[in-house]
DNA sequence: TCTGGGGTCCTAGGACCC
DNA sequence: TCTGGGGTCCTAGGACCC
């Protein structure tokens, strides 16, 4: 039973219209017209729309061409995330001076812990007068922006709160009447609450908060599963004590893309992976991380989604190497109906990059030292399946099939598979040898490609030793 | 030419290990 | 030859949030 605390310490903190607010501010002649700011193609959806553009019914996540019909006259804006960012970090920062638990859910969002603030007391006229200074506080620091606050005694009710009274609200629910404040409410107040979960409630004939608190849990989780219906059970009895939880480490880094037309051509849908791999790359490399699992994710021109995903034996950030993963995940699917989104995104992130597991000396570049790496290498046949290679990095699909490209000097050693045949033998080569470099296939649409020296595999994989290769043009 | 982009969490099934 | 259970890792898909 989740033990909920006694005072009304927890602040939950929300900019009003955040996006179209700032660009009223900044633009002043935008101030008082209906300003909406989101994707302004074909595909385009509202990220945020200014109250004047609401009256019109125009809303978040609506998709443009639908926000145009309903308020032609708006300001169409694509958006200025630096400018938005910016913003965040002055309130951010406000938060933060005034308590050092601050949990930020998005550049707009936050919660506050007030109990870690070092208030004499957390009374309600006390927090109340608290969250009123930090209200006029922001909008001097901001130039005029304004947000709706909620206080309450959990993180659920405080975000409830928050909404009651938008834009430019202060709500406190007074420790004690959170039940009664949660009854009548639609079930769709519960984080986690969204279409498909309203639906099966409805259709169990649950609507309102307090239709859930005649349910028992196990009727519940029956409904709508273990974990979810755990915390239905909880929730519409305003049972929350989730902590504020100042730092969190993300979890995965991607990038993905709508295209104003369906893409049908294989060697384009391959450069836009490869530039992607590119972007997310450059983020895990600038956060100092890297990832194991490379993802791709596809739309098709009927909106069914895919993905496909394969976990590498070491973490990379590498951008040739989470290029060529989701190349040869894109390599499996059939995309012939055409393809509305492509996106990359690494998983399973580290704190490390790659070359530290090789002392730190460097795998990757030519300038780089030369690494001493095994001659020789142990090859268990019930864990390695596929291709093995120390200094390299090693992936295989969800058939089985493997391969491998050097990532160095030295010597590489090389164990093929594939779905439809046994293991092949294990080989090493050194990584200058014609014998490994005949796998190599350089693609002419990845301008990474020169970046690796050692070896790549065809996508067809022999498995049996190599007759000796001719030595490549040079 | 309905339906973005960046995330998190959960579920279910299969492989594998003990 | 047949039968097992638990735990972990991986993959694919879906729901949800801002």
């Amino acid at each position: 039973m989740p033990d909920v605390r006694a005072t009304a310490s927890v602040l939950h903190l929300d900019l009003d219209a955040f996006f179209a607010a700032v660009e009223q501010r900044d633009k002043p002649s935008l101030r008082g017209k209906p300003v909406v700011v989101g994707g302004t193609g074909g595909r385009g959806v509202v990220a945020t729309a200014s109250y004047e553009a609401r009256v019109h019914g125009v809303r978040s996540a609506m998709s443009t061409r639908e926000a145009r019909s309903r308020c032609p006259h708006a300001a169409y804006l694509a958006g200025r995330f630096p400018a938005y960012r910016e913003a965040s970090v002055v309130v951010m920062e406000l938060l933060r001076s005034l308590s050092p638990l601050v949990e930020p859910l998005s550049l707009d969002e936050a919660f506050v812990d007030l109990a870690a603030a070092g208030l004499p007391d957390l009374e309600v006229d006390t927090v109340t007068a608290v969250a009123q200074e930090v209200r006029a506080e922001l909008h001097r620091r901001t130039g005029g922006l304004t947000a709706s606050v909620g206080l309450a005694t959990s993180k659920f009710m405080a975000k409830v709160a928050s909404d009651l009274d938008k834009p430019d609200g202060l709500v406190v629910v007074p420790p004690g009447s959170e039940p009664e404040l949660l009854r009548p409410m639609h079930v769709s107040v519960i984080p986690g609450v969204g279409p498909a979960t309203t639906e099966r409630l409805r259709r169990a004939g649950l609507h309102q908060v307090a239709d859930l608190e005649r349910v028992s849990l196990e009727e519940l989780v029956r409904l709508v599963g273990r974990a979810h219906g755990t915390s239905l059970h909880e929730l519409c009895r305003a049972q929350d004590d989730r902590p504020v939880v100042a730092e969190r480490e993300a979890k995965s880094v991607s990038v993905e893309g709508t295209y104003e037309t369906d893409l049908t051509d294989r060697r384009l849908m391959e450069g836009l992976l490869t530039r992607q791999a590119g972007e997310v790359a450059a983020r895990l490399a600038a956060g100092g991380q890297s990832g194991r699992t490379v993802s791709i994710k596809v739309r098709l021109h009927d909106f069914t989604t895919l993905s496909r995903s394969a976990t590498l034996d070491s973490p990379t950030d590498r951008p040739a190497v989470v290029a060529r993963v989701a190349r040869a995940l894109l390599a499996d699917l059939d995309t012939s109906g055409g393809v509305r989104l492509l996106g990359v995104g690494v998983s399973g992130l580290a704190d490390w990059v790659q070359d530290d597991l090789f002392g730190g000396t460097g795998v990757t570049g030519v300038d780089e030292e030369v690494v001493d790496l095994p001659t020789e290498v142990p090859v268990d046949p019930r864990r390695h399946r596929t291709a093995w290679a120390p200094g390299a990095d090693v992936v295989h699909d969800h058939h089985g099939r493997g391969w491998v490209w050097g990532s160095g000097r030295g010597v590489v050693t090389v164990r093929f598979e594939t779905a439809e045949t046994p293991p092949g033998p294990v080989r090493s080569f050194a990584v200058d040898d014609p014998a490994l470099r005949h796998w190599t296939r350089p693609d002419p649409l990845d301008p990474a490609d020169g970046e690796t020296t050692a070896a790549e595999a065809p996508t067809a994989v022999p498995t049996e030793n190599p007759s000796p290769a001719p030595t490549p043009p040079s």
